[in-house]
DNA sequence: GGCACATGGTTTTATGATGCAACCACACAA
DNA sequence: TTGTGTGGTTGCATCATAAAACCATGTGCC
């Protein structure tokens, strides 16, 4: 069978995370869903998808976690798809793709809206990376490790 | 005509960056490319990728401009694939991807690394939204703001 | 209850993207 | 010059996506 590749059973999580969220639509769904969109036909009208696959990608969300179907909350007997904490915890990964169109987009004059922190209006701070104990890390300071084998008794 | 929906046009930071770097593979390639490797050969059996599609992929990324061809480096004729600092600025997506599979993954025990620094041999802490002046910022600390229009002389 | 319309999808069908294998071009070595 | 490895391209089968038509249920109104 060709299908097409699926990283679910690899082992480096960057891969995991792109199985899960590594579409073209996933991430623009849950960047609305954090602004509060929740119903059905609010996604779609907003980013002008097709139903059929904005209904695919709703469908495989729930299944992976990141959101869940509620099942009213204005009274009507409608579902709402609400982010998960799972859902919610992929920010970073929003403000960071944000961040890198910011600074090294082509057109940056085609961007449209900047992100600002609420209570002073200004931009926020890139992000960085730091050790535990605070230093700047660069890439290069950086290494991957094998994931140490939780400790467990016998079985 | 149908043609898969491109995000060039819009205005939205994020989308423009899928747009770039949302497929499948091209993140998995700069991973690799961060770790080091360079040759169409390297990526190719690194990944397990069909030969093609990488084909097609390094070419985009170097019409986007994130990887540059290199005429040569260890002295053969043949060419390599380097990042650009708009390649190697995407560390930070990396990074965020990678900390939300360690931090939600279903089966953590799946992941076979983690980033560490070097110097310590630690984790690296989780990236954190900060205002200017360092408060951290949750996702409703923050608000879009239009992009404010550089001054410029009549034309 | 019965009707019209809105909401929230599924089905159908066409086309683009992907995966695999085969093939090709060139560099390099003998 | 023949052989082998690297670095691709081409062809074809299959999968995913897109657009539009269709359908089921809810909701408002009488």
């Amino acid at each position: 069978m060709v299908k097409r590749t699926s990283f679910e059973g690899d082992a480096c999580p960057i891969a995991r995370s792109l199985d899960a969220i590594g579409d073209w639509w996933s991430l623009l769904i849950i960047r609305e869903a954090l602004f509060g969109l929740r119903r059905f036909g609010e996604f779609q009208s907003k980013l002008g998808m097709a139903k059929n696959i904005l209904s695919a990608r709703l469908r495989s969300m729930v299944d992976h976690g990141i959101l869940t179907m509620a099942p009213a909350s204005d009274g009507s007997a409608y579902q709402e798809y609400v982010l998960t904490p799972k859902g919610r915890g992929t920010f970073p990964i929003l403000v960071a793709l944000r961040q890198w169109s910011e600074e090294f987009d082509d057109r940056p004059e085609a961007i449209a809206t900047i992100l600002v922190d609420r209570e002073k209006g200004r931009p926020v701070k890139k992000l960085e990376m730091r050790a535990e104990d605070g230093r700047l890390l660069t890439p290069a300071d950086t290494m991957l490790k094998p994931r140490p084998v939780p400790r467990r008794r016998s079985a």
